[in-house]
Order: C-alpha cells, then sequence, then structure tokens
DNA sequence: GTCTATAGCTCGATAGAC
DNA sequence: GTCTATCGAGCTATAGAC
C-alpha cells in the first residue's frame, strides 16, 4: 500500500476529449484483458500471470496500477457497471409514449446483458463473494441510482395516462427488468443443458426476449388487453 | 483414476430407508462441507485442504470417495439439484385450482432459492465455468425434466377452465419463476449496496414475494382483473 | 526475475470385515 | 488373504507479491 497511483473512482479519462496519456492507455489495456480473465475464471480463478501475459505489459505494471488482485477487480467491477448505465442514459426514455418506452429499456437491457455476458459474469463472481468488493466502491451508488429515476418517470407518466396501474415501487420495476434479462445470461449453461433448451440459440432468444417485454408489460398495464 | 468406488450418480442411499453404512456417512459429510465451501468461495477458491478440515476425515478420504476435485464438485452440483426437485414433487400442485397452484409453485420456489442459497449460488459457480461440470452429470437431465411437466399440466388445466392465456410454452413459465427467485438470491449482494435496498430484509423480501407471484400470475392470465 | 506459501494430488501403509 | 476405508506425510507446480 503506498506508491503507485490509486485506482480509485472514475478516472475514465477524466475530462473528456483529451488525448490519452500513455499510462492511461495501459491501465485500459489491463481493464480490458482483467474483465475477460474475471468473468471468464471467477476472482480466485483468475491470474495475474495470466492477465499479464495477454496484455502489452508485465505484471509488475498491474501491480503499480491497481496495487492487488482485489484493486484490479474493483477497477474492473466499476468500469462495468458505468458502462450499461452510461448506454441506459442514451435511450431517452423520457420522450416515447410509456408503453413504448419500457419496450424499449427492457428491449435493450435484454440485449445488452446478452451482448455484454462478461458485465453479468463479474456481477455474479461479485455476488458469490459477497459484494465485498463493492464496499469499497461506494461512488457506484451514484452511478447506478439513476435508472430508478427514470422508470420511474416513465412509471409515474404511464399512470397518469391511464395505461399503468397504481401502487408499483419503481425498484420493483426495475429489479424484474433485470432478473428476467440477467436470467438468460447468468444461468445460460446450467438452463441450457438440463432442459436441453439452448438459451444462445438465436431462434430461442428472440422469443424469450418478446416473452420477457411482455411479461413486464403485462405486470404494468391497467388493462391487460392494452398489450398489444 | 482407477482405485477408489466410483462416485457418480445418485447413490443418496441407493434403496431407502436401510441403515446408512460408515462409508456412506462419511460420503454426506464431505458433501455437506464441500456444499457450503463451494458456494462460499467458488470453485477455484474452494480448497480441498479446507474441506478436509471441517469434516470429521481426511483429505484422504476425499480423494478417495471423489478422486478429484472436479469430481466432488459434481456430486455437490447433483445433491443440490436432486434437493429442490425432491421438494417440489410433493407439493401437489394438480389438486389445486390452477391460479392458486400456480401461488404456490411460485411462492416456494421464492422461498426455497432464499432457504438455499447455497443451491443457488452452486449454480452460479456452475455458470462461471460454463457448465463444464454438468457435461459430466448427464443424469441430472431426468431430475429436472418432471417440473417441466407439472408446470404444463397446471398450464393446460388453466387454459381449459378459462383462466389462462393460450400460446405460452411451458419452459417460459418454468424460467419466468426461476428468473425471478433466482434473482433476489444470486444479486442480493450487489443490488442491495446499489440501491441501498436490502434484499435480505424480511418486510423488503415479503412484498417482493408478493410482487413475484403477481408478475408470473398477470403473465398467465388472461383477464388480468382475476389477480384478485 | 525471484521468493515463499500453498494448491491439488499421490504414495505407502494399515485396521477391520468377510 | 483380499477388499474396503482410512490415515500421515510428502511431491510438484504455481499462486501472489515485490
Amino acid at each position: 500500500m503506498g506508491q503507485g497511483r490509486k485506482s480509485g473512482t472514475g478516472d475514465a479519462d477524466g475530462d473528456a476529449g483529451r488525448e490519452p496519456s500513455q499510462a492511461e492507455r495501459t491501465r485500459q489495456d489491463i481493464l480490458e484483458v482483467a474483465t475477460r480473465e474475471f468473468a471468464e475464471k471467477g476472482y480466485s480463478g483468475a491470474r495475474i500471470d495470466e492477465i499479464a501475459a495477454l496484455t502489452s505489459t508485465t505484471k509488475r505494471a498491474i501491480y503499480y496500477h491497481y496495487e492487488s488482485k482485489q484493486g484490479l477487480f474493483i477497477a474492473v467491477l466499476e468500469k462495468a457497471y458505468r458502462g450499461i448505465r452510461a448506454l441506459e442514459a442514451t435511450l431517452d426514455l423520457d420522450h416515447l409514449e410509456p408503453v413504448e418506452s419500457i419496450r424499449t429499456l427492457v428491449g435493450f437491457t435484454f440485449d445488452y446483458q446478452w451482448a455484454h455476458a462478461d458485465f453479468v459474469r463479474l456481477v455474479m463472481v461479485e455476488n458469490i463473494h459477497h459484494g465485498a468488493h463493492l464496499e469499497a466502491a461506494v461512488s457506484l451508488r451514484n452511478v447506478n441510482v439513476p435508472i430508478l429515476d427514470a422508470v420511474n418517470r416513465v412509471y409515474v407518466r404511464g399512470v397518469e395516462t391511464g395505461v399503468f396501474r397504481r401502487g408499483i415501487e419503481p425498484i420493483d420495476i426495475h429489479m424484474t427488468i433485470s432478473a428476467l434479462a440477467f436470467f438468460n445470461v447468468s444461468n445460460r449453461y446450467t438452463f441450457s443443458r438440463i432442459f436441453d433448451h439452448d438459451l444462445g440459440d438465436p431462434v430461442i432468444r428472440a422469443a424469450r426476449r418478446s416473452v420477457v417485454i411482455d411479461t413486464v408489460l403485462r405486470f404494468l398495464l391497467a388493462d391487460t388487453n392494452a398489450a398489444r
């Protein structure tokens, strides 16, 4: 502990648009490789040696920039969360009709989590370890909470229009969307194998995607017949 | 490889009611401890030494009975799956009115997964490793598929009565139930921390439980107003 | 590149049941 | 004697750290 720069919070190139320094590029390189390794092998299964070998730097540099295996993992986790929330923020849910807005959000979440299995897997890994690393990354609350506000705004608009029923908590909406999108990735291998129903198959996935959108909508709608 | 008895499939005391041999009790002892260790630390994080220390036997005995770390993990996984499916089988869903039957199944699944976090965590661990170990446990298909039949029977009865809408695949019903029940355990730590919303809190959990039941019902119901 | 601890795994031997 | 279940000790490779 001590020397070496802090890996701490959000330095994803501090101010936008500036030329990334060599050090910054090294850090991003390490982070990308580490993301894959941790997601692939779990926290204990990931090897710093292996990560070093896949970067353009050395093991020594990893310890310099991130101090420890744990420090590296925290940085990886932070980056992953920022990734999905940043993209979510571009969805512009406020300018769509409520039902369409939910469709968009659910569809996006489903597709994003599928396309970024690494994100899902990192979250699994972190949960296996009881969220111990997240403790050190308090700033992530600020990164994640906006999605609840966004969901709430859409929900309130829907209630006002009369399409959504009253009395639902925004966090339940978000949790349901996350749970249904997450499962397809998190349980992909066990589920596919056990029921001989390949969740990776594009046709099956597309069908599931629309069931998930339907499920969330039907949860919200005041009158189910409005579900198309 | 070679000497030592096969750890293979379901010898969970072969025929019921027989006095368990000393060897059988040793195996169960190992399995219980190993379940906790793998669920707690992940596959790579679990230590055979640690497991041995927590049993009444030795590391040598573990290798004798299960041949390898992988063999031990497979046995643990198998036991976990058999556990939930065996209990599910006692629910007697066929003798309840369809809506009540779904309520029972969803409530049971939600409660079971919460109470058996080890099961959920083992499934997560196995998925992190791409279901590689499950490959060796083909027999688990037979253990798991019956739940789909059970769900299907209830669904068909509901469609015949007119309470459930047509055109839903049983596997989607099961997947939705699993996903919603799973998430509360699998993402407990990250979700709780990020949204400052403790999924372990009994009040919050009870509320979520009824939302989950509602969600599944609304997905199935032909007329949502029937959702009480 | 090197150091230290420890991981998974194996060996040789043995006590009791048939 | 042979087969099952067990144990203590030790081997080899490699982890994280600096």
